[in-house]
RNA sequence: GGUCUCGUGGCCGAGUGGCUUAGGCAUCGGUCUGCAAAACCGAGUACAGCGGUUCGAAUCCGCUCGAGACCUCCA
């Protein structure tokens, strides 16, 4: 890209509330880690707008130059344990009920997940690590965590000791939760609980009898607490300290939170400098998620088979109608809403056609490298897709205009125009123009109906091409006449 | 109950003190067309309510109403 277009790229970290010029700890490089999905079913498509959000993220970055190493994290270990220190394992559950070892459960979703990853069009990270296979690295972060003093064993099972914590740090800098508040708020504590404070969480849980994955560890058989997996394997991978950790706003309390206390608690060191969460997909005004049941799947939308929807829409119009809105805001996601999208996303698919076959004149007469400039300007602004693709509806209309001969554009010009839109189009927003005409044997069929609906045409047999117009609109296709030629679609 | 966020024109959705008529869709008008559709061009409408700060507020403050998130697993 060109150097001069780059200018400061600013970034709202949620640890500090605002926006912030973004400086990576090691120049021209970038150590990003997204919270993944916990595969005890299939994704939703909620769960997908996180995952589509930081996929521009990631890949706007390396537009910018950035060498980005991406973690996002597979989590496969059911290993859920809530404050009344119950423990609640969602992929053995999931096991119990499909009658499958958990990790096959794991393996079956994380094949639907990856599959959802490639019709999504979402790059694929650096690395996917797994919790189980990162057990070892974890056992070692919890002994560091009890060596500093910030965690102690009690039956088998190791707690976060958040009071001795919070002597040294700042326990709720990232959700802005003061503690002594949280405990008139929580809810009933269990009586026989093994933790010394409410606000303490399991690093290491004692195994229980009908528990399906089991792991020998110092302190016994057991399994990990929820969010020592991503401590482990983000410094594994990332170091102590790295750029810029993203996830769901739901994970920003507790997790994230005790992401942060973990990980001053074991190297004394926070983990990112930058705390990104992308916002809810909702329905109806109201969260989708898997305890609500208002969810429905990616795949639901794309084949046609969800009852919310009258006709199945492609994942890049989709994904364009996600990135219509702004990664930190809900979005409702409504029938009304995709059929703007996705006319929207056809137009600025034609205008892309013609931009390619445009006459270039002598001079041009507008201002290319201003226009173009708006592009990184919005995405510069904390990832502004939206704002980036009413700037690129400006460059359609100027497109349109060139075509009808109100405005022209000279050869570098359109060379530099049509480079950086296509780059940002399909490198930025992740998006692809869809190859609608499947059938290579139906081209030639319509070249010879269109034809012979044109020599009645030109006999001025109107019956007759308009029963073949007629004809085709029942079959499904759309006979687009233009001033030159037909099309069809 | 506590903490926090939000309420923008018919719909979706940006914008946080003074030219953004943001943008998309829909609507209306026009061009094109045998007619129509498509395509293109052009136009209109908004800032939940009340009060305050300010020369000036959708944007800051307060209150009211409404919606939502987190506090329990969640992207």
């Amino acid at each position: 890209m060109n150097s001069s277009n780059k200018k400061q790229l600013f970034i709202f970290n949620s640890l500090s509330g605002k926006k912030e010029a973004f400086v990576p700890i090691h120049k021209d490089k970038v150590g990003m880690y997204v919270c993944g999905p916990t595969l005890y079913s299939e994704p939703h498509m909620g769960n997908m707008r996180t995952f589509i959000n930081f996929d521009l993220v990631y890949r706007y970055l390396i537009h910018s130059g950035y060498q980005v190493k991406y973690v996002r994290n597979i989590t496969d270990a059911g290993h859920i344990t809530n404050s009344a220190g119950e423990q609640e394992d969602s992929i053995g559950n999931a096991a119990r009920l499909e009658q499958l070892q958990p990790l096959e459960i794991v393996y079956k979703y994380n094949l639907r997940f990856q599959e959802l990853n490639k019709i999504y069009n979402l790059l694929p990270p650096s690395v996917e690590p797994t919790a189980t296979g990162h057990i070892q690295e974890q056992i070692e972060i919890i002994e560091n965590i009890i060596k500093n003093g910030f965690a102690y064993v009690k039956n088998g099972s190791v707690y976060f000791d958040v009071k001795s914590y919070m002597k040294s740090y700042n326990y709720g800098e990232l959700s802005g939760r003061k503690v002594d508040e949280l405990e008139n708020e929580t809810r009933e504590l269990n009586a026989q609980d093994e933790k010394r404070f409410f606000a303490d969480f399991a690093l290491w849980k004692k195994a229980q009898k009908n528990d399906m994955q089991i792991w020998r560890s110092p302190w016994g058989d057991g399994n990990p607490g929820w969010h020592i997996e991503c401590t482990a394997m983000s410094t594994k991978y990332l170091g102590e300290t790295f750029d810029i950790h993203g996830g769901g706003l739901d994970l920003k309390f507790p997790h994230h939170e005790d992401e942060i206390a973990q990980s001053c608690g074991a190297s004394g060191k926070s983990p990112a400098n930058i705390w990104m969460h992308a916002n809810m997909l909702n329905v109806n005004g109201k969260k989708m998620s898997k305890s609500l049941g208002n969810f429905f799947l990616p795949q639901e939308i794309v084949d046609g088979s969800s009852t919310l929807f009258s006709k199945p829409y492609s994942p890049q119009v989709i994904r364009f109608f996600m990135m219509q809105s702004h990664y930190r805001s809900t979005l409702d996601l409504t029938e009304e809403a995709l059929n703007a999208s996705e006319k929207g996303f056809e137009r600025l698919q034609l205008s892309m056609e013609l931009l390619e076959n445009a006459p270039v004149s002598e001079s041009s007469s507008f201002g290319i490298p201003l226009l173009i400039q708006s592009f990184y300007d919005a995405m510069n602004d904390d990832f502004n897709a939206p704002i980036l693709i009413a700037n690129l509806f400006d460059a359609v209309k100027k497109i349109n205009l060139i075509h009808d001969k109100k405005e022209t554009i000279n050869t570098g010009d359109k060379a530099f125009l049509l480079s950086e839109m296509k780059s940002f189009i399909h490198d930025v927003l992740g998006l692809n123009f869809g190859l609608s005409k499947a059938d290579d044997r139906l081209g030639p069929v319509m070249d010879l109906v269109l034809e012979l609906r044109q020599n009645a045409r030109d006999k001025k047999d109107w019956d007759t091409s308009d029963l073949i117009r007629d004809g085709l609109k029942n079959a499904g296709i759309e006979v687009k006449d233009g001033k030159e030629n037909t099309n069809w679609k």
